[in-house]
DNA sequence: GGAAAATATGAACACCGTTCAGTAAGTTTG
DNA sequence: CAAACTTACTGAACGGTGTTCATATTTTCC
């Protein structure tokens, strides 16, 4: 019998229009204003129908996050092209600084925000982030087999690549960056620069 | 005529106040549980009584952000007191990373949170952070004098130090090392390991 | 067709930040 | 000292939030 799995697929359907909903209102109105209410107004349900499809709104966030990185990984796999590792592996930065600074409440949402990550138990793996963790995990190896690269460990090389351009692009995305007093351009030009710089003094 | 002083005296103290009960939820309670009403509770006032003293809430968590600010200085202050240059630029790596991973709170709301910056009008200066960043700053300045460390620009140096060490504490505060599948005891290590593995790639 | 199951919702609960009219206390003046 | 004025404070309300639950509607099954 069908029905079952009509019902299954009606499931998903409208699990995916909350998500788009969802989706739409983080990237045009900015989070603050996706509310519960909001979203059910949107997709023209009551707030409580959501309830129907998740637990909670943080496992909607949860939900909202993967959509976001399997895009990251979609801008990965189209921007890190390059042959050689290390020069993949400068791909894999800027593409995830040009991919956070423009998408800066997307990039609050996968990296900075809690309230998707309270679904994630202790001692459990955040399944959101794997596949773009791994495809940087992959040109790590590949850097560190070829020797191009200044680290004993990939996980502490991953950690370390990872680490600068996170802490980079959130320092501007949270207005940390007013510190430094300066201009926009300045800082934009100041957080790819630093970038460069750094992939450069840990290649080898 | 010492009315005016004493009334202005009572205001200061007031604010204290408020600032030291919601430092103090803020740190044991968590900040989710530092609302308005329980600040005011907490100091046996009315909730309204606080925007007597404070137009709304991100001024009330800016002024805490101040007070979090000199505890921070305080540490770094007794902390970097190396005579070498880069010994102390260690020294500052260390404390800050120490900071940040005892006072995960606190760090949140110096370094991550939003709310206390919307009081930072567009291009004005954060002043909450400027003391600690000069001391960043000179000490940086004194390493490129002698030449200890791989940097052309103070500031390029400065914002990578700080990038990277924000980057590796964020990263764990907002529980993203999940996706890296350690045991608490091995992401502390490959946070300290990474810093100081940083750090001596920029030794020169 | 009617029972049973799945789906949707209006109304309510307990919070939140914030405002404002009104009250109580303190200060100044006649 | 008493009246007028100023300051400090608050209770109650407004509009918002996430969430729950009894009720109503629709769909499925016998």
């Amino acid at each position: 019998m069908g029905i079952t799995e009509r019902k299954e697929r009606e499931k998903q359907e409208m699990r995916k229009n909350i998500i788009d909903a969802a989706m739409h209102m983080f990237m045009h109105e900015g989070y603050e204003d996706a509310s519960i209410r909001k979203i059910a107004d949107k997709i023209e349900y009551s707030p409580a129908t959501i309830y129907l499809y998740y637990k909670d709104k943080d496992e909607l966030l949860y939900d909202v996050q993967a959509e976001c990185f399997s895009r990251l990984v979609e801008v990965f796999k189209e921007r890190t092209t390059a042959a050689d590792p290390f020069e993949r592996l400068i791909q894999f930065g800027e593409a995830y600084m040009d991919f956070g600074l423009q998408n800066p409440q997307v990039y609050e949402l996968m990296f900075i925000m809690k309230a998707p990550m309270k679904t994630v138990e202790a001692c459990e793996m955040w399944k959101n982030g794997d596949d773009a963790f791994a495809l940087l995990v992959q040109c790590m190896a590949e850097c560190m087999e070829m020797g191009r690269v200044k680290f004993n460990d990939v996980l502490q090389g991953v950690l370390s690549v990872w680490a600068m351009s996170h802490g980079l692009i959130s320092l501007e995305v949270c207005y940390r960056m007013k510190v430094m007093n300066l201009t926009e351009e300045q800082v934009k030009a100041a957080l790819y620069s630093s970038l460069h710089h750094y992939l450069d003094t840990i290649k080898k």
